[in-house]
DNA sequence: CCTAAACATGACTCAACTGTCATGTCAGGA
DNA sequence: TCCTGACATGACAGTTGAGTCATGTTTAGG
């Protein structure tokens, strides 16, 4: 391993500076997307964008830094795209559906960006705890609020945000990431079947 | 990357060959399972079971494939476990709880494992694929059975199987490698609620 | 007991890649 | 216009670790 300095990495004081480490984030974000995390180089990235690798180090203190930066980006821009999508949904059930749909677009527009998430855990499993820790507060607060309503059945909502947060996921890997496409209406009713009732047949 | 070979490694042909081949698989389970895969090395694996680095290359034709077969026998492992688990439930709900509980008893005795399962997805695609893939087509038959002795309500097993097998994932994220203990018995009583019944008032 | 094939060794090769640094170049305020 | 600090460069040092191979040792069948 290379001697790691912890150098100080001075925010730009410029434009110039600015637009710079912008390209180098931009950059950085297709070579993780593309090639991981192990086989994505600073060089890569720095060739990616027309700068040389000197440069990356005057605003990123090291390979893994940026890749926590680029989580922590990530997670912000889809809480934001998943709260625009629920605002306004006339009960928690529609909101349900928005937000899943949401999130499978999502992962279907932007595949690098939730695998540089995926692959954090092995970078830095901290960063990857705090993006989940993060969904699920607020997720859990939601839920709390629509069961106070009386929208959904009283119930642990830490554990139905974490549930329906797996779901999710495993339906972008299976349907968008894995079959190249959207999941059908009727498999996205088929989910949304099952997180309002469960597998239990209902009393007719 | 250095020169590879491809050159066939033949299966062992006597007893000690055997059991060298073995003494590296545990090894490498222990290595990668700490290290993770990147940080692992061979040197680490052949050190940990008392053998030369040259050893491994009559067995394994790299660390790849090493890999990869680890992560085989793991599903091999985990749908035997499980398996076994649920033979003999008296209905699928309670099969239901019963795998649930067998995977989370998996998960947190063999956390290392677990790791190794999750880690290849960004090792090799296919084999992660595989395992999951494996898992879902057995699970989906058996939902599928059940649904027709009117157990479970009708509905697409495909996306029941995936569904559940998310929300297991994540339970086993949450609560036993984050939080280091098997989830309360009121936390496995609250997935299984929202498994049998989903998130909706019931009907009184 | 002999011998050939199987098994084992570990020093070595070699490419890869992170982070450094001495040396420039640029922008904008005085 | 000049000067200063910010920005940029790219060759380079230093380390790592996968896979190789010439050589030696063990095993088991005849």
């Amino acid at each position: 391993m290379p001697d790691i300095r912890h150098r100080t990495v001075s925010k730009p004081a410029t434009k110039r500076g600015e637009a710079t480490r912008e390209k180098i984030l931009r950059a950085a974000e297709i070579e993780f997307g593309e090639k991981g995390f192990h086989a994505a180089s600073v060089a890569g990235i720095t060739a990616g964008c027309g700068v040389a690798q000197g440069t990356f180090y005057i605003y990123f203190p090291s390979k893994e830094e940026i890749y926590r930066e680029l989580v922590r980006d990530i997670g912000h821009q889809l809480r934001r795209t998943m709260r625009e999508a629920v605002a306004g949904s006339g009960d928690q059930m529609e909101a349900e559906r928005r937000g899943l749909e949401a999130f499978i677009d999502f992962v279907s527009r932007h595949p690098r960006l939730y695998r540089i998430v995926q692959e954090a855990h092995f970078v830095d499993e901290q960063v990857y705890r705090d993006y989940y820790n993060d969904l699920a507060r607020g997720y859990a607060r939601v839920l709390d609020e629509a069961a106070a309503r009386g929208e959904l059945a009283p119930g642990d909502a830490e554990v139905r945000a974490w549930a329906i947060m797996g779901i999710g996921h495993f339906l972008g890997l299976r349907y968008c990431l894995w079959q190249g496409k959207q999941p059908r209406p009727e498999t996205m009713d088929a989910v949304m079947e099952f997180i309002g009732h469960g597998i239990l047949p209902r009393p007719e």
